[in-house]
RNA sequence: GCCGCCAUAGUUCAAUGGAUAGAACGAGGAGUUCCUAAUUCCUAAAUGCAGGUUCGAUUCCUGCUGGUGGCACCA
């Protein structure tokens, strides 16, 4: 099996040298230095008090004896690494079995048997869907395929905001503004996020406001007002409808919606039962948790207010026993923007307390912030680019782009849709989850180099070629050809299965970016340095069967991703 | 003030304690009678500072500097 190489090689060499296993077969920087490296004469030169450069010859010589099949040669190098060679069989191998698993190549079952919620594009309904919700939905969606392709049975899961002080906000600026309007969702959308800005910005520096905006809040939270409680309907279902056309256009299908405002009346039951216990403490009229009672590193938070009303912290605790009601889960990720980290700390604690087994099952990930390269955006002030605007932006320069094309506009226009998604998605996912990432409208979205379209356009170029040969050669056979020298393109596409694994395990879809990008860099270099489809080649066949296996492993690849590919561009 | 996160080429990002720190953009140069030039090839360019652990540190630990997030009635 190609995924157990490493620890195939590294059993074979703990037995014939006698010694335990506590060394790494690891893939080394660079490839001319070999597939796989060895690093037992650095650790058994340590414990034996001998210079590792020797042992390493030693090493070499003892196991040249008797070889696995897989392996080529090797040799020792540097401060007493053992270089390893494998065979070009066992590269065409690797794209035979490319060939033979297609789409499910380099899946594993690592996490075979376990159920898995993770929920994710926290929204608030009444307000603005800005790009940083764009990140959460795109990590959050990407996470939940490299998670089904380590064998989980995974739900996506969506929180909604809709209870809390925002609604009022933006209730209020509804009513200055002139109540409800009649027009496209895009419209309505717009307005509801005006208002809710002049909510939030009137009451920032005017305590009258404030005062009003609190008295809204009570009244909404008991539903004790029917003009309120119609200008919330309305305004809820704008934005809901709102938040699903921009789910359909990402790709992302949730098997859950949960909201807070179904579970405001539990958090206090909860909080009340507790408050009896000790847990959680008046101080000023409302309900805290002390977090540095439990562990010096957290802090006090307010769980209801002076007003009676439950806080966030209050209705996640109810909201994740409901899930694991609804969905006895083993592990429950929550994606969200990493302001967040610290108070998630202290809600988990606050929750250990409750009901311990929960607790310890649900893992927050955090993603850092999307700021615009002139500050940070809030729909506060308002200065914010929405998930449409930006999207619609993006495939406006593709269009650009594409104009020579000679496509049908109706096609274009998908492709562009697909492209434009794509681009997005990568520039996220591209960088490790915790960062920051500064958004740039016209360096970020590239299209060459480090990009979704660069990678797109790599297995267009694949596809366009294999379109070809189905001409040309229809008996596409993978035999590898004589006196073949093994192309970076195939060590790579061997590698596909352990960066799944990496990225599952680390829950960092940014390895399979890489990978993706160094598999694309590879193809163009394979492309361009030879003609794959050629009758006068003996190793055509073989260029072609390299040139699917490499369109599948894109495809899949990008799919971990959420990305799509276009049959053309 | 207390707590958390971060610091890598001019810029935006990589690097499972290992061997010459890897890309992209930008800069300079080259390539198409050939499967889509949204491409390929070449050149220059980086680990904030000071200690420590280790055979070996971008990676682990401590201090400093700089940035950023959180810390009572927003979510």
């Amino acid at each position: 099996m190609q995924d157990n190489i490493q620890e195939k090689i590294k059993k074979w060499i703990a037995k014939e040298l006698s010694i335990e296993g506590d060394f790494a077969v690891e893939h080394p920087k660079e490839m001319e230095r070999g597939d796989l490296a060895a690093n037992v004469a650095l650790i058994e030169g340590k414990k034996q008090g001998k210079n590792p450069r020797e042992l390493a010859n030693e090493y070499v010589e003892k196991l040249a004896g008797c070889v696995l099949p897989e392996i080529e040669h090797m040799e020792s190098a540097g401060a007493g690494f053992i270089n390893i060679f494998l065979k070009p069989e066992f590269f065409a191998d690797a794209v035979n079995e490319v060939m033979k698993d297609g789409e499910k190549f380099g899946e594993n079952a690592d996490l075979k048997g376990q159920k898995i919620i993770i929920e994710y594009t926290v929204c608030n309904v009444l307000k603005p869907m800005h790009i940083g919700h764009l990140m959460g939905n795109v990590i959050g969606e990407s996470l939940s395929r490299i998670i089904e392709a380590e064998g989980a049975e995974v739900k996506r899961n969506n929180y909604q905001g809709d209870s809390g002080l925002h609604i009022a906000r933006a209730v209020w600026g509804i009513q200055k503004l002139g109540g409800k309007i009649e027009g496209t969702l895009s419209e309505k959308t717009e307005y509801i996020g005006k208002a809710y800005a002049l909510g939030a910005n009137s009451s920032e520096d005017d305590e009258k406001v404030k005062e009003e905006i609190q008295k809204l809040n009570k009244e909404i939270f008991e539903k004790s007002n029917p003009e309120l409680n119609e200008l919330y309907a309305w305004g809820r279902q704008v934005s809901l409808d709102h938040f699903e056309t921009l789910y359909k256009k990402l790709g992302t299908q949730f098997d859950y919606y949960f909201f807070e405002s179904e579970v405001t009346d539990e958090a206090l039951k909860i909080v009340s039962e507790f408050v009896k216990k000790g847990l959680f403490e008046e101080s000023d009229g409302a309900v805290v948790f002390h977090g540095e009672k439990f562990d010096p590193k957290l802090h006090t938070r307010v769980f209801v207010t002076k007003q009676g009303l439950p806080m966030y912290e209050a209705k996640d605790i109810a909201h994740a026993i409901r899930k694991y009601e609804t969905y006895k889960f083993d592990t429950s990720i929550v994606v969200t923007a990493s302001e967040q980290s610290e108070y998630f700390k202290v809600m988990l604690r606050a929750l250990q307390e409750i009901n311990p087994e929960i607790a310890l099952k649900i893992k927050h990930i955090s993603h850092g912030l999307l700021k615009l390269v002139d500050g940070k955006m809030s729909s506060r002030k308002g200065n914010v680019i929405t998930g449409e605007v930006l999207i619609d932006d993006v495939e406006k320069m593709v269009m650009e782009k594409m104009v020579d094309r000679e496509m049908s506009d109706e096609i274009k226009k998908e492709v562009a849709e697909i492209v434009a998604i794509g681009a997005i998605k990568y520039s996220i996912l591209r960088q490790a989850i915790g960062g920051d990432i500064i958004f740039d409208f016209d360096k970020s979205l590239s299209f060459e180099g480090d990009s979704g379209p660069y990678l797109q356009y790599a297995f267009v170029r694949a596809q366009s070629v294999l379109k070809k040969s189905k001409l040309q050669n229809p008996n596409v056979k993978i035999e590898i050809p004589e006196n073949w020298e093994t192309v970076v393109l195939e060590k790579l596409l061997a590698r596909f299965p352990e960066v799944i694994a990496r990225a599952g395990r680390e829950y960092a879809p940014h390895h399979i970016a890489t990978y993706l990008i160094e598999l694309a860099g590879s193809f163009n270099s394979f492309y361009a340095g030879h003609k794959i489809v050629d009758e006068a080649d003996p190793t055509s066949p073989y260029r072609l069967a390299l040139t699917e296996a490499f369109g599948l492993v894109m495809k899949k690849g990008l799919d971990l991703l959420g990305i799509k590919v276009p049959e053309e561009m």
